[in-house]
DNA sequence: ACGGATGTTCGCGC
DNA sequence: CGCGCGAACATCCG
């Protein structure tokens, strides 16, 4: 579930829930997810604490709270926050509950549990390993094709696997990498180091495209994974539509691996060789 | 029952 | 050092 806009979500969510309330009592279940400290520790530690900002880089959330109290936040896999009532049920796979004045709770839910929360000070958030080796924010920063062009010389990778560096440009999941490349018609095995101005500009285009489209589907709560309740179908062009008709040219969509990761695509929209030059939007 | 799932990291071999 | 691959982490779903 959580790539760039899933993360955007959680950060305006926890600045909502969060910000400017004291946090009165704290809960947290002995989990791999606390890292490097015991829960008691970390439950000490944000007892009483206050939320003052919420920053979001690439996939990682950055909480400053008073009393120089930093938190930072990865959802890995399966990762969220939610907000309950202290008197609903028990929600499955939460692993850390904030409890707020009036009776709101603030949920870490992580089934899978390769997320991670990290205690540490204000002013070591944004030198925490996971934030100094990021690439340039792939919403927040400028991504166009001069960027691309600068940073995909000499990396001879197929595209889609330098998408997804983290120290490359931060934020681009499997999802967003796989619809970034087919609305930039790029065929996702090409190397990074082999495509022209043209097709740069096509690829930062389709990163900002598919970013806000996603951004968009959960601000109207129409996306699925994120939605607590009814499953909605999957709200993706190609990703994980194998088998089905191509969106724009009714082609079966195919599936490859690249890097160890499925990736959807077209064979007709996304051809292997370069390209032709197509004229219009 | 087996394989795969939105992420990241580590070890190994070339 | 660059690059690719597989495994590991933990759990659920089809």
């Amino acid at each position: 579930m959580p790539e760039l806009p899933e993360v955007e979500h959680a950060a305006r969510m926890l600045r909502r829930w969060l910000v400017g309330r004291r946090i009165t009592r704290v809960e947290a279940d002995p989990t791999r997810v606390l890292r490097g400290i015991e829960p008691e520790d970390f439950a000490r530690a944000l007892g009483n604490r206050t939320l003052e900002s919420v920053v979001r880089r690439g996939k990682n959330l950055l909480l400053a709270f008073d009393r120089d109290v930093g938190l930072s936040s990865h959802l890995g896999m399966t990762g969220r926050w939610v907000r309950r009532r202290a008197e609903d049920p028990a929600r499955a796979h939460s692993r850390v509950r904030l409890h707020l004045p009036g009776g709101d709770v603030v949920h870490y839910v992580d089934q899978r549990m390769f997320g991670g929360l990290e205690l540490t000070t204000r002013s070591d958030l944004p030198r925490l390993p996971a934030v100094t080796t990021l690439g340039p924010d792939a919403l927040e920063d400028e991504i166009d094709a001069a960027f691309l062009a600068r940073t995909f010389a000499r990396r001879n990778s197929a595209v889609k696997v330098v998408l997804m560096d983290q120290t490359v440009l931060a934020g681009l999941g499997n999802i967003q990498a796989t619809e970034a490349l087919f609305r930039a018609r790029i065929h996702p095995s090409r190397r990074a180091s082999e495509l022209d101005r043209r097709e740069l500009g096509a690829v930062a285009r389709g990163i900002q495209k598919a970013l806000e489209h996603t951004l968009g589907m959960i601000d109207t709560e129409e996306l699925a994974y994120l939605s607590d309740g009814a499953v909605i179908e999957n709200p993706f062009l190609v990703y994980g539509r194998a088998g089905e008709p191509c969106p724009r040219c009714a082609t079966p969509l195919e599936t490859l691996r690249i890097g160890g990761r499925a990736s959807a695509l077209c064979p007709r929209c996304q051809p292997l060789t370069r390209s032709a030059p197509r004229r219009g939007r």
